[in-house]
DNA sequence: GTCAAGGGGATAGTAC
DNA sequence: GGTACTATCCCCTTGA
């Protein structure tokens, strides 16, 4: 992966994992450990514009909790007692990544539908409704028969008076692809977070490793950005070899 | 023909 | 109140 600055980057990372190191309490430890990552990008605004950075939410962003960042992560999930911890973690005693209390409905925005999966992706519970493909890619499948119930609990997690069906759940998918954050695999039911998407959501490349992401991309190519990474994507897709990819 | 899944235009809802 | 973005509704098409 091309990023620039490396060598500031990560001795900018190495210093903010010494903070991190020297908190006792964990709550403390991730969030003051993240906090400093982000006031390192921060202080560093021209690699945040640089379009292969694909990077956090910004502190701008009041209302991406320090949780919603420890669901998101594979690496954290890599042990389900911590995903149980976390999960059980009232809202109230988790500190967040802008440094205050979540604001009650103004500010604080809305869960969306792909952080809903991919928080969905590694709840145990839910294995039955969303599973991963290929994880280190991104690519998820639901599940034909349980499908429709993933659907209706983010209808009833968005609050809808409405019950959502895996219909119009797959109809906002959809709308995802126009962005680039999912994209559609060729094969029922399977769909692909984008690279971008898959790196905001996953602090490990934050903790100092890189996550090394292969939107079904051969050895010697790289991940530029989102747009070659879409224009890649419909390359291989479009001669099938997403569909040779998934299957194997 | 049937059904599940996918596609897309239109529109409602929400945040800024 | 306007605008942009996202989600939802609804209907049609495709493929097994």
């Amino acid at each position: 992966m091309n990023f620039p600055d490396q060598d500031i980057l990560g001795q900018a990372f190495e210093d903010a994992l010494e903070v991190l190191q020297q908190q006792s309490d964990k709550e403390m430890q991730y969030s003051q450990g993240y906090k400093n990552c982000l006031t390192v990008i921060n202080h560093h605004s021209h690699l945040r514009a640089s379009p292969s950075y694909s990077a956090a939410p910004s502190t701008e962003d009041p209302g991406y909790s320090w949780r919603n960042m420890i669901n998101s992560s594979g690496d954290f999930y890599a042990d389900e007692t911590v995903y149980h911890m976390l999960q059980n973690t009232p809202e109230s005693q988790v500190m967040h990544a802008a440094g205050g209390q979540p604001k009650a409905g103004k500010g604080r925005k809305k869960l969306r539908l792909f952080e809903y999966l991919h928080e969905s992706l590694y709840d145990p519970a839910m294995a039955n409704c969303i599973q991963w493909v290929d994880k280190p890619n991104g690519v998820f499948q639901f599940v034909s028969k349980n499908k429709e119930k993933l659907a209706e609990l983010w209808g009833e997690r968005k609050g809808n008076r409405k019950i959502m069906t895996y219909q119009k759940m797959a109809r906002a998918l959809r709308n995802y692809g126009r962005t680039g954050e999912i994209i559609k695999i060729r094969r029922k039911l399977t769909y692909q977070f984008s690279a971008v998407v898959l790196q905001r959501l996953a602090p490990a490349y934050f903790l100092g490793k890189e996550t090394v992401y292969h939107p079904y991309i051969q050895p010697n190519q790289e991940y530029q950005c989102a747009d070659e990474w879409i224009n890649y994507n419909s390359y291989m897709y479009n001669n099938g070899y997403a569909l040779q990819h998934a299957n194997s």
